[in-house]
DNA sequence: GACCAGATATGCT
DNA sequence: GCATATCTGGTCT
């Protein structure tokens, strides 16, 4: 189910996105019949045609906070932010990687969720192939898991509720705790307590 | 753990 | 025109 809580303040989502679903369709060409196989990310003959990762970690960015792309308004590049909740934010930085935010709030305020962190769930034979690596590794950052998802500008402003890919809400298993710390990576407002982790997850990201 | 190169879109002066 | 960037991967200590 697409998840009901993103027309909330960048807070709220990030932390309410924690636990949740992204999935990723794959065009393999597979004739339709083996739903059933492909339900598990896994598909006898050939690779997987469904990539499923859990958001392990994320990070709250809107309008009014000094260390977001929309502190100093609307623009071409951060329009997307602008838009209505549950959509696509991605952005280009240090000349080659992406990073894929989830737009927050209501239309006309800039507010999103940075995913910096992911777990596989399905599909994770295509995550390492993608990656050229195993393990933790593959996802444990913005950038990374936007690779392994084959994220890039192509999806900016997408809607979330469409795939590919689409986001779908899932709980915390049971003993799980959010801890928030300040964010990563960033040279303003570093104070902030806006950055949400599932406590303890091994795939968070570290720096 | 610390340091640095990589390559470019973006926004500010 | 120029500094900076929500970063990663490789190398060196």
């Amino acid at each position: 189910m697409f998840p009901q809580f993103l027309a909330q303040d960048a807070d709220t989502v990030a932390r309410a996105l924690l636990g949740c679903h992204i999935v990723r369709l794959l065009d393999d060409g597979c004739a339709v019949g083996c739903a059933d196989e492909h339900a598990t990310g896994r598909v006898a003959g050939h690779a997987a045609e469904r990539i499923v990762v859990r958001i392990v970690e994320t990070e709250a960015y809107d309008q009014l906070d000094p260390a977001s792309h929309t502190f100093h308004g609307k623009s071409e590049r951060n329009r997307a932010m602008f838009g209505p909740a549950g959509h696509a934010y991605i952005y280009f930085t240090y000349g080659m990687h992406y990073c894929l935010n989830v737009t927050a709030a209501t239309e006309g305020f800039g507010a999103g969720a940075l995913i910096r962190a992911v777990e596989p769930v399905a599909g994770v034979e295509i995550i390492e192939q993608r990656r050229g690596r195993k393990g933790v590794d593959c996802v444990n950052g913005p950038a990374k898991l936007c690779k392994a998802l084959d994220i890039d500008k192509s999806l900016y402003g997408h809607d979330l509720r469409l795939p590919p890919p689409s986001l779908e809400q899932a709980e915390l298993r049971s003993g799980e705790r959010i801890e928030v710390t300040p964010r990563i990576g960033i040279s303003k407002a570093t104070e902030r307590q806006r950055r949400f982790v599932i406590a303890g997850n091994p795939y968070l990201s570290r720096r």
